[in-house]
DNA sequence: CCTTTGGCTGAAAACGATTACTTGGGAGTA
DNA sequence: TACTCCCAAGTAATCGTTTTCAGCCAAAGG
């Protein structure tokens, strides 16, 4: 048998637009032989004949037949696609682990999807629900807040690891000691002889900031000094907000403890508005390590984390999960590091 | 009729593993109507009787229904997500097209998947091939070179709109002035009195920044002046080149101009490093107005691109592409704009 | 009381691939 | 020669929806 009569003949001058594409019972036709045959030589599966075999894949290319996806993996039920749901495609943190996940997926067959939540819970939302609706083989998540509701992916049987913030749903997760990190720059600065350091953090549903703050007040508390923190919400210029509070208070801070890189940025720029010398009159340290980081004036001292590591580190627990979804969930913290240059460093005067 | 029996009754403590998804049949079969009748009351397509459309809303939420996307994309023969293929997620030019391609195209009732490709060739076929097959309902690309084979793409008949980078192949194409953006900044070194502006570029079959070298190369010619260009790789540390060559030369250049943001940076960080007091023993203007380009010292001159109203430009051709897939292609240029700060100003030696 | 109309409903045919199963023919053995 | 056995190729079931189409029932009109 051929193709049904669709009142079109591939590759005989078809129109320039509205002409059907092509479909495996067009390549079985041209080809004279059965879809089976056709799809088994495209798909290498099961032994054909080489003439067969060669006709096949001559017509194929002859009518530049490109199969539908969406209809393998309705039979197959299952993608080579895993989607990457983070929050912020503008900040480099994400970026780096997005890189890590990829190289680490391609490696294992893997097409990544990025999807840019930009900390919104609603589009957060939405990007879960296509993820679990398209059936992906597997997501990785930095989740806006640890409530994000992830039951869509677990109804859908897809396998889950999250990355950077905790969420409460237990899953695969990969962070970053943020705790420790802060301990270690609020004491770095307490060691270059800052008096009243302040902590600008994000909303308090954030895990990872929150983590370090704690890290922050943590030291404040062992060295009898009050703590000073703002929480900063996104997608605004936190030194407004900085500006009006902390320093317009009667005993303004003396050194800065941002927890990101945007924030770190927002401080750079409203701290030389203001005419505060960075690093004489105000110590500031931040989290990420950017690359502008070194070149701003002066170069900023960060906590940084193992960005790429950690996305290869979540590919890798998505492929095991993937074929164990029994196992039971892991927790990997990696190391961060502090950077030191001249911000958060005391010079004298001039 | 009820649901085919699979040897599993939804709902009825079903074991921690394997049981298999709720499908549309089990919702039916529970609520006692047919699949017609469930697949049409939650579509909210034709009228349906209020209490049959009762049960059907009860029995989904109940067995936690979740339609399944592939299943009716394949029916539908289209979905409601587009591509998004750029070249570096690290640009911060390519997050903010990212984040008004996607503004745009969630207003339009669209998803956007972002791909990576990390100007490399094979990265980005990788994903034009995915895009084909899965049958997105449009792609939105910029292309690493002129000559990126899209040919999947037209032959699955896939809407597609070009951004930033010209393509060889004639569609919808998003761009901005470059060459005038270039004889700009060329023009104001040389007024501020450089003698030796250079170029540092990217790869020549990167069609925007030849753009920038030929704008560049205009002015000096118009002014008698000798053209000084190198052509830098991608994802390596500009400035080792620059340093081995322009820098190592008898007659060293005054001023760099450099093509994207992350060479700036490079220069920038090398400079420093080599000594040199950026303007006033060198000028520097770059193109792309980073979020770091203020605070980095001193502040850098560049000639910045509409980002975010590229990307939403884009969305915009893309719906149109998509209602009327046989309209003339359109190009659409938007103008740059040169932002001095300091790097460019000639400052008289301290 | 019969017929027409109109609106819901359900049965079944797509959508376009993969793959389990069936079939037929050739080779090998008794 | 006849009977197995094996292997490649074809037939048809399947994946889970949407949507066409036919049928049925109730209401309305003659």
């Amino acid at each position: 048998m051929s193709a049904p009569d669709r009142g079109w003949t591939p590759g005989a001058g078809a129109g320039p637009t509205g002409a059907p594409l092509v479909r495996i019972v067009d390549v079985a036709a041209a080809a004279g032989v059965s879809v089976a045959t056709v799809s088994r030589t495209l798909n290498g599966k099961g032994r054909v004949d080489p003439v067969l075999a060669g006709r096949v894949r001559d017509a194929a290319e002859r009518l530049g037949y490109r199969p539908n996806a969406v209809a393998r993996n309705l039979r197959r039920r299952g993608t080579q696609v895993w989607a990457l749901i983070i929050t912020d495609v503008n900040n480099p943190f994400y970026t780096a682990v997005a890189r890590g996940v990829e190289d680490q997926a391609s490696r294992s067959g893997y097409s990544v999807l990025l999807c840019n939540t930009d900390e919104d819970q609603s589009k957060e939302d939405r990007y879960l629900e296509v993820a679990a609706q398209e059936r992906v083989a597997g997501v990785v998540l930095a989740p806006r807040s640890s409530d994000t509701d992830v039951s869509g992916l677990v109804g859908s049987r897809i396998p889950l690891v999250v990355v950077d913030r905790e969420l409460s749903h237990p899953a695969d997760f990969v962070t970053a000691a943020s705790f420790e990190g802060a301990v270690m720059a609020t004491e770095h600065l307490l060691r270059e002889g800052w008096r009243r350091p302040a902590c600008v953090t994000r909303p308090a549903d954030t895990a990872t900031t929150e983590q370090r703050r704690l890290g922050y007040e943590d030291v404040m508390r062992r060295h009898g000094l009050p703590p000073l923190v703002r929480h900063v919400p996104f997608h605004v210029d936190g030194w407004t907000e900085i500006q009006n509070t902390l320093f317009s208070a009667p005993e303004p801070p003396d050194a800065l403890l941002t927890v990101d890189s945007m924030l770190a940025l927002d401080m750079v720029a409203g701290l030389k508005r203001l005419g505060r010398r960075i690093g004489t009159d105000v110590g500031l340290i931040g989290f990420d390590d950017a690359a502008w980081a070194p070149v701003v004036d002066p170069p900023l001292s960060v906590v940084a984390q193992p960005a790429y590591e950690m996305g290869v580190a979540a590919a890798r627990l998505l492929t095991k999960r993937i074929q164990d979804p029994t196992a039971a969930a892991e927790t990997l913290t990696m190391s961060t590091t502090m950077i030191v240059r001249e911000s958060s460093r005391r010079a004298a005067p001039a």
